[in-house]
DNA sequence: AGATAGCCGTAC
DNA sequence: TACGGCTATCTC
């Protein structure tokens, strides 16, 4: 008799552990860790998906009953297990590793288990449920398609016995195929009667006795009717191959060779392929050619029979860079990302499980790629906060690279023009190998020259957006046929509706923020519940006709350019433009063809596009993100400036950079002006000192939310005792506060922040205020615990 | 989650 | 006392 253990799918803290399962006996042979199966659970015996992770031997059981001497033998227990009613793989969809990585993960991301396991599949293998209704007469319906009406009756006929219901679990999972069509009875075919008039039939027929081995359905050169013809009649046999989504990418890709590596490269490539003893911090300027020595070190371990993952974070995970890598080492490489489709994600999935992919390029869910045999894990701008996911398990990228570097006995490169403090802190306790790349790839490539525009002195000119200087420059580029980028920091400038009357601003009715225009759709939108609503005609408060839009921040920069410059052609780039599939990448050819003068977008222009022909690079307002209530709003200003200057001047012309800002004195746009990473190193450490941040102190996030606002004060005071109790003297614990957004959804929203060094009851005590919500008092109480958070905003 | 056992209130 | 709704409890 064989016993697993599951994790069943309903993520509860009550269900959070493995349930046992016998297992049917002509399924003995077939199953193993890592398959998912349907388990009936719970008193109606429905059937849920779940996650075999172990099996229990019934010889230990019944070893176990001899020395334990039971009141109730656990062989006898196991008389009483219900059986696994389907196996869903035929092989492990999950592998050891990665059941070993999700135990890891567990004591940092408070989360599931179950949560923990599903975020490494691919989201088509989560089965979804369904009910079949079966009535007296034979009828049958889904309950996922009966209204709400229908639902009650039908549950009223269940109950009464007039029908009858299955449960179904039907699983999502389809693979694509193309169809092939090879010829058979190839003599017969010789001799076939075609009627004179059937002139395409007799083409066919010739083309059929030439042809050698199979055709694609697709590429089969005469119209359905005719190949019908000869199907119906025998000749011709359809064969399905299983495929990738994602083929057509590599079919226009021109292979690329190794580049020459400068002294410096050289140095960090041979310094991280002769050893894994420490995971190394490659700190490159923008345009060192960190790309290079990536592309080669993973060259290198795929030579030596490795495989590679290559993080990258998935706002710059663009055509630009990932054909790079598909330039380099073809089909041998997986692409993961969120704009594929499920079945595109799925196919890049099964491509890396069965070994067809050696290297993997994708955003942060791509650390958990089921890879065999890890040569490098290499994480690029590794200091990009998309690293940590922000919901559900709040994993960081970083952490699980660790494990699994360790694991696989792996090199690990963490890259970066601007490292995370955290990871440059480590770097200099040892902790990880500094390599260096202080200069430019390409040597005629200068670095860029950076301006700082005080904004204060230009209040009374016409613009408030553009400084006389910013716009001289811009004209003087369009003169030159050059190209320029414009960067609006998108926080704190989305567009919302004013009355100019009363000033009264239309707020989301369940958030606590003000709607935001959308243009395209003319709804106002909350970008937290997704409440929408119609703009009014009238201001809401006092009926006045004076309701302005304030347009987006990047629209109402681009109305203002075609005032200011009208000769200048304008590509904007922003959330409203790139919804489609592929607009991102539309733009960006547009503006690498020359067909627009300038590029006017948010934070995401700044991330590693290299366009040769831009010489200007201006930063409409970079203050915006510098005084948000969150300790790391420097850090980030600063690197998001570094970055957005690497734009200019990639190529032999030389680059400048203008920085329009309120703050001039501030140092992080000080530093950023010099390009100094070192002084803003010391600098911010010595404020994270002070004030013991992170590096200096680990932190954790509590986050309480209810639908009354006392009862969140109250909890979250109870909650912050319970913390102080529990801990040591040398933790600080900060709040509760409210949110600075107190109110999303219709809940109220407080906070708690700890920052400790060392604690070793914190996980324990966490644990048990996240059971908090386990009693009835508590039950609408949501408790979400953020250990090392990245926004505070 | 979702089914159920147990508890209390009201209608006959 | 019979039925219905509500809540606490458990799921191998």
């Amino acid at each position: 008799m064989k016993i697993a253990k599951v994790i069943v799918d309903i993520p509860l803290m009550q269900t959070d552990k493995a349930f046992s399962y016998l297992v049917p006996t002509d399924l003995e042979n077939l199953v193993a860790i890592g398959m998912r199966v349907h388990v009936p659970f719970g008193k109606g015996n429905r059937l849920v998906q779940g996650i075999i992770i172990d099996f229990e031997d019934t010889k230990n059981l019944a070893e176990a009953d001899k020395q334990m001497s039971l009141s109730v033998p656990m062989s006898k227990i196991s008389e009483n297990l219900k059986e696994i009613a389907e196996v869903l793989d035929l092989e492990p969809v999950l592998t050891e590793e990665q059941l070993w990585l999700a135990d890891e993960m567990r004591h940092s991301v408070f989360s599931y288990k179950i949560s923990c396991l599903k975020a490494m599949l691919p989201s088509l293998l989560n089965s979804s449920y369904d009910k079949l209704l079966t009535a007296a007469n034979g009828d049958e319906s889904y309950w996922s398609q009966l209204t709400e009406n229908e639902k009650i009756n039908v549950m009223k006929q269940v109950k009464s016995g007039e029908m009858t219901v299955t449960y179904i679990a039907k699983s999502k999972e389809n693979k694509k195929v193309i169809k092939f069509l090879s010829v058979i009875n190839r003599e017969k075919l010789k001799n076939l009667e075609i009627s004179k008039a059937a002139k395409k039939r007799e083409e066919c027929r010739q083309y059929l006795l030439e042809l050698n081995g199979k055709i694609s359905q697709k590429d089969f050169p005469f119209s359905r009717e005719v190949m019908k013809y000869f199907i119906d009649n025998d000749f011709l046999e359809i064969s399905e191959v299983e495929t990738s989504r994602t083929q057509s990418v590599f079919d226009a890709i021109h292979f690329d060779e190794a580049k020459e590596l400068n002294d410096e490269q050289m140095l960090a490539f041979q310094t991280i392929i002769t050893s894994s003893e420490k995971p190394y911090l490659l700190e490159g300027i923008t345009g060192s050619g960190k790309t290079e020595v990536y592309l080669q070190v993973i060259e290198h371990f795929l030579k030596k029979g490795k495989t590679a993952i290559m993080l990258v974070p998935e706002i710059s995970l663009t055509p630009q860079i990932t054909n790079r890598f598909i330039a380099r080492f073809g089909e041998k490489v997986a692409i993961m990302h969120s704009g594929l489709s499920d079945g595109e994600k799925y196919d890049e999935w099964r491509k890396i499980r069965s070994g067809k992919a050696r290297v993997v390029v994708g955003a942060r869910s791509a650390i958990f790629a089921p890879m065999e045999n890890i040569g490098v894990i290499i994480i690029d701008e590794e200091h990009e906060t998309s690293y940590k996911q922000d919901s559900n398990p709040r994993y960081h990228a970083r952490d699980l690279a660790l494990l699994r570097a360790k694991f696989h006995d792996a090199c690990l490169v963490l890259g970066s023009a601007t490292p995370s403090l955290e990871s440059r802190a480590r770097a200099m306790r040892g902790v990880y190998q500094l390599l260096r790349l202080t200069k430019r790839a390409n040597t005629s490539a200068l670095l860029p020259e950076v301006k700082i525009v005080d904004m204060r002195e230009q209040i009374n000119d016409k613009s408030a957006n553009f400084s006389t200087l910013l716009l001289d420059k811009m004209r003087e580029k369009l003169e030159k046929h050059e190209q320029i980028i414009l960067m609006l920091n998108r926080r704190g400038y989305s567009s919302f509706v004013m009355c100019r009357e009363c000033g009264y601003v239309v707020e989301c009715p369940n958030c606590d923020i003000s709607l935001t225009l959308h243009m395209d759709t003319r709804t106002l939108n909350c970008h937290y519940c997704g409440h929408q609503e119609a703009i009014p005609q009238l201001c809401p408060n006092c009926q006045s006709r004076k309701i302005r839009y304030y347009g987006s921040g990047t629209q109402k920069i681009q109305e203002e350019l075609a005032e200011l410059l009208p000769e200048a052609r304008v590509l904007r780039m922003d959330v409203d433009t790139t919804k489609t599939k592929n607009a991102h990448e539309k733009i960006l050819n547009k503006f690498s063809s020359y067909e627009a003068d300038i590029l006017l977008g948010t934070q995401m222009i700044a991330k590693g596009l290299d366009f040769p022909n831009v010489t200007l690079v201006g930063v409409i307002n970079a203050d915006t993100g510098l005084n948000l209530p969150d300790f790391r709003a420097s850090e980030r200003s600063f690197q998001l400036l570094m970055q957005v200057a690497g734009r200019a001047g990639r190529a032999d012309k030389k680059g400048e950079v203008l920085i329009q800002t309120f703050n001039p004195r501030h140092y992080a746009i000080q530093l950023a002006q010099e390009q100094d990473y070192e002084k803003f190193y010391e600098r911010e450490m010595n404020f994270r000192r002070t004030l013991s941040y992170p590096p200096y102190y680990f932190t954790v996030q509590v986050l309480v939310s209810h639908k009354n606002k006392e009862v969140v004060v109250k909890k979250s005071y109870e909650i912050a005792s319970l913390l102080r109790a529990n801990l040591s003297e040398k933790a600080k614990i900060l709040g509760p506060t409210a949110r600075p957004i107190a109110r999303t959804h219709n809940l109220y929203h407080y906070q708690i922040l700890v920052k400790y060094r060392f604690e070793d009851d914190l996980e324990a005590t966490l644990n048990q205020v996240l059971d908090l919500t386990q009693e009835r008092e508590n039950k609408d109480l949501r408790i979400m615990i953020d250990s090392e958070p990245q926004n505070f905003v």
